[in-house]
DNA sequence: ATCATTTGGTACAAAATTGGCATATTCCTT
DNA sequence: AAGGAATATGCCAATTTTGTACCAAATGAT
């Protein structure tokens, strides 16, 4: 068994990572993507894999090569998504989380498994790292609440939820999250979250839910503060 | 009967598998599933069994085979109806009401008007009506909860709750509520419309909520009840 | 205005990967 | 025992990826 089958990375491969990420947030409309010959030394891969993956997106209509330039994300890149959901504000989203996350979090109890618990606690290492900063930070907390979803099981609200944090990577959200996110209000974050995945662990529905229900309070409440200033 | 041929684990199975990983979302549109061979090994099956199972995916129009380079998710595969939604069964559905709804309920209080509460009133003498069968009662019911989610006057909520419904217009549910829709249980459903509204119109947030509990306790036992039977 | 740098566009051949296929064997059902 | 399906193996052809080199267009600094 000398053959390796190491895992062809071709150009369909690419451009699906590429699809995510712009679909993702990571890159916003009319942003400029890295260079070809760094997005190749990135994803280890050579120069014509990321030429032809970013000529599919481009016969997508996703991006944009300007020869000599650059390749842009489209205008209208992102607009795969609904417009009720791209156009929720940020109460909106938060009462939307207060409806379904205590829930979740009940339901989590009744399914959670190890391999669960190990995936948040990996997330809440990340997010108490001291060098985190606030884009590192709240790329790690949407994750952790869609483990939480996904440690339910249920389909459909794993598919909800990934519909609203969808609504989280906006390029609107991005100033949002710089200005409510500072240190203290991260720690608080962190010692929520840790108490929430413990009354998880401990099995208690109810405390896990009223935690949960704290936990977004506080964030309303920074959000409110954010607001006004 | 030319089909009862009980084959122990052959390519219907294996096509099975990828049908299921494709529409659960494993694998997206235009993606590359991974090589024959090294599909094989996953699955500890000869290649050849692959194959044939692949070989059925196209000829279904589920993937597209392009020799040399690989097997491609179609395009058009799964697409238009959000497969997480559509593949979702009734318990993750009333799981996902159970988070939703009685939020709902404490936030309709909030915002409730008095035409939100006349749409109630029409949707709940529809349901009320003397001949009324499972059919109306069923579609003037899931406009009574697509009300109250209105009433809200959260957008994002509105969204989700449309997409929730969407699920319950599916054909595999119109069996469903002619199993569980007798003349008892439609009865029992109005009392509690009746006091929800009730509750909401007296701004009693969490006796809404909890009375949205009990209604969706009592659908989620007629539910299993039939499901028994 | 000019020049150096950066960035995409193109060409080409070697190497690796992948689906297509043919063959013989084993296992289970009939 | 016979037939069909899955297995195991090997090789072929199509396609892609890679690595390198060089060109053209745009950008920015001088």
């Amino acid at each position: 068994m000398t053959e390796q089958m190491h895992k062809r990375v071709g150009s369909a491969e690419i451009a699906g990572i590429l699809r995510r990420e712009i679909s993702k947030g990571t890159f916003v409309a009319r942003d400029r993507l890295p260079p070809e010959r760094m997005l190749a030394e990135s994803y280890s891969v050579a120069r014509g894999t990321i030429r032809e993956a970013l000529n599919q997106l481009a016969a997508e209509g996703l991006v944009e090569i300007r020869p000599g330039s650059g390749t842009y994300v489209a205008i209208g890149a992102s607009e795969g998504t609904n417009p009720m959901v791209a156009n929720a504000g940020p109460l909106e989203l938060i009462d939307a989380r207060f409806a379904l996350e205590p829930h979740i979090c009940r339901l989590a109890v009744l399914h959670g498994r190890l391999q669960d618990f190990d995936r948040m606690e990996r997330l809440m290492e990340v997010m108490e790292a001291p060098g985190t900063d606030s884009v590192l930070f709240a790329n790690a907390d949407t994750e952790f609440h869609s483990v939480l979803a996904e440690t339910t099981g249920n389909g459909l609200l794993i598919w909800i939820v990934s519909q609203i944090n969808s609504v989280r990577n906006q390029e609107q959200w991005a100033q949002m999250r710089h200005l409510t996110l500072n240190e203290a209000i991260i720690t608080q974050y962190n010692n929520q979250h840790r108490q929430i995945v413990n009354a998880i662990r401990t099995r208690e529905p109810e405390r896990a839910a009223v935690l949960m229900k704290e936990h977004l309070e506080t964030a309303r409440l920074s959000l409110t503060r954010a607001a006004a200033a």
